[in-house]
DNA sequence: CCGATCACTTACCAGCGTTCACTTACCGGC
DNA sequence: GCCGGTAAGTGAACGCTGGTAAGTGATCGG
């Protein structure tokens, strides 16, 4: 059933296997699951094939152990979506695609994506790791593009960068969310309901999105 | 300390009194602790003065009891933005307000928001209620209006009324969860760090999200 | 005054994250 | 070849959680 393995007892220098067994075992049924807070501790000790207090040799609490996997997964973010802020075409065209591209992110990674973009940070991260923050650097890219775009005249400058990147995060930030959680709820719910309320596809209402933010900064004389 | 009422047991056709004092308690240690996990069914039953198991003479499950506390407040919601929608003014002005109203009544109510907005609703929802759900309506009555708009010509039409809506929700829905989450983290965890992101101001954002919607979907020859 | 009903309570369950004290197995040094 | 130190891992428990089953008393209609 979960799946446990016959782990024997690891030689002396080789800990940290333990570690990386547990990552993946916390990242599966992550996946599985579906949310974080319907993995317990003794269910990703079980599948590892090692008692719940175990886990406590390698992370501090559950909330490290959640954070460290999604972190994991975190760094495909960054891969993806840096090369696209500094690659080549005009602003605009850039965050474009940076934007469709964070969207299918998330979807693709609806279980971890509340995980990295609702809840804060466990408490104890190091400034170190937190400075290399896929989600910082993305932030930080968008800002310095938009600033670009604004000085080159390829995005109007009527707000602030900050408050125009933060304006598009949350355009893409809302979209992935809506998708992911209340789109399928509605279509499943609300079928036969008195109040047919129309639900758009996944792939029109991202296009629909992107080509708004596109024309929302447009410069003013398109 | 936690304010334990001397309550007297009360007479034999007043139950529903304890109830109302039930979604009280629950409504004030939501506010007080600011997220639902962290208020437990002993802490209200422990305010109200009343054993755990009391709570269930009322309430099904702790789900049920803090989505009727969000939903009492949710009525709220419709309230102020439903007359925006049916009101005066051409649609994209329309549209306009109730974006701003949106948005501030996500951060005037931050703790009950991700409940309604995030989660679903309890399994065991009745269609009745479901079908007067405000958020439901307001949902409705956003596309109704931007089909409206798009009729009169005041919207332009390059995706449907559906995806346009649904499109604005994201916008305003990613904005209050940024702001009510990232923005007060942000700012207090990452002021003295080496990768200074800017961050917006809270006016600001709003602002520049609001422009942005009314920009995107104003008809194509401004 | 009696029996039904309402308004609760006491005692408990399984499961949670987490901790403490303890054992087992390996490894370098004598 | 055995010995001490240490890394790797365990069993039992703590205090908490949401939730339930069964019982207790007061109150009310007849």
């Amino acid at each position: 059933m979960t799946s446990v393995r016959n782990r024997s007892r690891l030689r002396k220098g080789e800990g940290e296997q333990l570690r990386r067994e547990i990552l993946a075992a916390t990242r599966d049924l992550l996946a599985e699951k579906g949310s974080h807070d319907l993995v317990s501790i003794r269910d990703i000790a079980h599948r590892v094939g090692v008692s719940p207090p175990s886990i406590y040799l390698h992370f501090e609490t559950k909330d490290q152990l959640t954070y460290a996997v999604c972190r994991e997964a975190f760094e495909g973010f960054g891969a993806r979506l840096l090369p696209i802020l500094a690659g080549e075409g005009d602003a605009l065209d850039r965050l474009r695609r940076v934007g469709e591209a964070y969207i299918r992110w998330g979807l693709d990674n609806a279980a971890l994506y509340p995980v990295l973009f609702l809840g804060e940070p466990p408490e104890s991260m190091e400034h170190e790791v937190m400075a290399g923050d896929p989600g910082l650097l993305v932030l930080a890219g968008l800002v310095a593009l938009v600033r670009l775009g604004m000085d080159e005249g390829a995005i109007r400058g009527d707000s602030t960068p900050e408050a125009t990147a933060w304006a598009m995060w949350a355009a893409v930030h809302g979209t992935v969310l809506l998708l992911s959680s209340k789109r399928e709820w509605m279509q499943s719910h609300l079928a036969e309901a008195d109040t047919p309320i129309g639900i758009p596809g996944v792939d029109e209402l991202i296009e629909t999105v992107i080509e708004a933010v596109f024309r929302a900064f447009s410069p003013a004389d398109g």
